[in-house]
RNA sequence: GCCGCCGUAGCUCAGUCGGUAGAGCGGCUGAUUCGUAAUCAGCAGGUCACGGGUUCGAUUCCCGCCGGCGGCUCCA
């Protein structure tokens, strides 16, 4: 007998109707409604049928103690076919369901019972507590075998982990004797992937920052988690996904597109589902259910198992830009652009021959992932979480890894394997707050090509399920302008002038014009810098200079060009230049083309996501 | 999800020991045309998040709810 407790808020179902072996039932079992109450999903099996009796009494033992655990209100046995492929005949089954429901009736408890034999439609809502969610197998005779699935299990095992610490010269010290003092940031991960963190109660700053630079705000109209991006801040948006996608394409990955929705019932994905928490939101589409994806997996996975793939074509490499993914967090858990219930997410799977080439592959994309970082001009932490046995295999290939990144780096080994993945690494980012965040990171997969049935022909004509890399070189997008707008902050603390990198600066050059009768002069030069590319805005208000540049510097403007009569005359610019304090420079035009251009090089470019004249602009908030 | 704190004009906030509110910024109008971080004056903006309750009267007190932030938990 299979046993599926869910606790929930509530269930409701309605019997739709009669399948062959149908039970015949009164108008009041038709449809009913519990409330606080533990779902029994119960399959009877065939093995079953030799103890019938003995299956009632170990199903309600066990039913009872969850029962308990929970302290639920009511319990719920309602006949559920799909948890085994090997069914009893009906007639044993009913036998087991009318004992389970007389004998919990017997012990105390309030039971209901769903109709036995029928097609029915039925809505829960699981209360996703550790304990909410249980299976259980039950065998009668002689084998006892228990099986308990549960997230508290799974945290448990996931604790029983060491931490180390390994050195560019491959030493590898336990993280508690190591010398933290020249490695403050490896530190301050250290505590928080250990102890979490102490720190105050504070907003972390780049939520106040997101909402006075008009980037991005709440949307009180949606749900929690989702946000609102204005114009400059969907701008950073697209060039981050623009150069992550042509890095990844440049690369050598075909990119793809796939649903982000997906049926609850396909077999394989309930595989996977089974095996993780639920923590989807979930479509309706007429009877059907489908949950929306956390990541590019599913649909890559399916488009996986569906190709012929020969082990001349490994490694390969499908990407794609999950705009969405969809992961529903609990509600504390959300926080501005650094937690979200819908982000946007490179995702790249890359099927590997073997581990020798994974590990070839592995080295690629870490370097890939180093680029990235400097990129976003953020400083950054490294950790690498291996199995124990796996790390034991692999230690020269974890000192090559350190070795590129040139200092310590933190190291998890797992006793066992409870994730689908043998190693990973991590890039993350500590905030304001001293907490980390991660962004990039890639797992090596040696499961899943087997439970998706993704598989090559290999060079003796045999079929063999590759290893699978799960990419994401950025990390989530979102999370990429929370860590950019956190470091800035810390910058600014210590007396620095914040700035965004100028390749996603909304504005890279503002032109100041001294006084009204140098407007038109201004407008040419606007022309002649937006021809070149360069993203220059004019600030043709009525106000005076002196809070023009006010306004400029607290906008983060990296170049302000004032234009007055001395610049027509002498044909040149006189910028004040954010990165060198705000020193006033002496430009020609050509000079500031070429200086921006050189600092922007290899990076995508778009046009000004507003309108270039200030007056133009409406304030968005 | 649980616990705590918060929600007053577009923004940042003050205020009301219960008698339906005020500043600065922003916006609008006018004056000012200015050489590197805030020119001056006037005007218009508010169901005090939302829904109930108590009260002669609620923005204020109570309950609920929505949203935000933090802590716990969580983080495939």
């Amino acid at each position: 007998m299979k046993v599926l407790l869910i606790h929930a808020d509530y269930i409701e179902y309605k019997a739709k109707s009669k399948t062959r072996v149908a039970e015949e039932i009164p108008e009041e079992l038709k449809s009913q409604r519990g409330e606080e109450v533990l779902v029994a999903f119960v399959a009877v099996e065939k093995a079953d049928e030799a103890a019938p009796e003995e299956a009632v009494g170990k199903g309600i033992e066990e039913i009872e103690s969850v029962f308990k655990e929970v302290k639920a209100k009511e319990v719920m046995l309602y006949p559920y076919a799909h948890l085994s492929p090997s069914l009893s005949n009906p007639e044993v089954a009913v036998r087991v369901f009318r004992g389970l429901e007389e004998g919990l009736r017997g012990k105390g408890y309030a039971v209901k019972r769903a109709p036995f034999g029928w097609y029915k439609a039925f809505e829960l809502r699981c209360k996703g507590h550790p304990l909410s969610e249980l299976s259980r197998q039950i065998t009668v005779g002689e084998a006892k075998e228990k099986e308990r699935v549960s997230k508290a299990v799974a945290a448990e095992k996931k604790l029983r982990s060491e931490w180390y610490i390994l050195d560019p010269e491959g030493r590898l010290t336990p993280a508690k004797e190591f010398d933290f003092s020249k490695e403050p940031g490896l530190r301050t991960l250290y505590n928080y992937e250990t102890a979490g963190t102490r720190s105050a109660a504070k907003e972390p700053p780049h939520i106040k920052l997101m909402k006075e630079h008009e980037l991005v705000d709440h949307e009180p109209g949606s749900d929690p988690g989702n946000l609102r991006w204005y114009p400059k801040g969907t701008m950073i948006k697209r060039l981050l996904e623009e150069h992550v996608t042509g890095i990844l394409l440049n690369y050598g990955a075909m990119e793809v597109e796939t649903p982000i929705m997906y049926d609850f019932a396909h077999p394989n994905l309930r595989k996977y589902l089974d095996r993780f928490p639920a923590k989807q939101y979930v479509v309706r589409s007429d009877e059907k259910e489908y949950f929306l994806r956390f990541a590019a997996c599913f649909g890559q996975y399916l488009m996986g198992h569906d190709m012929t793939i020969s082990y001349r074509q490994l490694p390969l490499r499908l990407y794609e830009l999950t705009h969405y993914s969809f992961r529903r967090e609990q509600s504390g858990e959300l926080s501005g652009l650094k937690r979200l219930r819908t982000f946007t997410m490179p995702d790249m799977h890359t099927l590997c021959r073997d581990m020798d080439q994974a590990r070839k592959e592995f080295l690629n994309q870490y370097k890939l992932a180093m680029g990235w970082m400097r990129d976003l001009g953020v400083e950054y932490q490294v950790a690498i979480r291996f199995i124990k046995e796996f790390y034991e295999q692999n230690e020269e290939f974890a000192k090559t890894l350190v070795k590129l990144i040139g200092r310590p780096i933190l190291i998890e080994l797992w006793e066992e394997r409870f994730f689908y993945f043998v190693m990973k690494f991590e890039f993350s980012i500590n905030d304001a707050l001293e907490k980390a965040a991660t962004l990039s990171t890639v797992q090596i997969d040696v499961e899943n090509t087997e439970r998706f049935g993704i598989s090559y022909v290999d060079e003796d004509g045999s079929k063999k399920h590759p290893l699978m890399l799960h990419a994401s070189i950025s990390g989530g997008i979102d999370r990429n302008l929370y860590a950019i707008l956190e470091h800035e902050w810390m910058k600014a603390q210590k007396g620095e002038r914040p700035m965004l990198p100028l390749w996603l600066s909304p504005t890279q050059v503002r032109l100041v014009p001294v006084a009204e009768e140098h407007l038109g002069y201004c407008e040419g030069l606007l022309a002649e810098l937006e021809v070149q590319g360069i993203r220059v805005d004019l600030d043709d208000g009525s106000s005076t200079l002196e809070k023009k540049i006010r306004e400029a510097e607290m906008e983060w403007v990296p170049y302000i060009a004032v234009v007055g009569g001395k610049e027509i005359e002498s044909g040149t610019l006189t910028v004040r230049v954010r990165r060198e304090k705000g020193k006033q420079k002496k430009f020609t035009k050509e000079e500031l083309v070429a200086t921006i251009k050189e600092e922007v090089r290899a990076k995508p470019f778009r046009r000004l996501p507003l309108p270039s004249r200030l007056s133009q602009r409406p304030t968005f908030r």
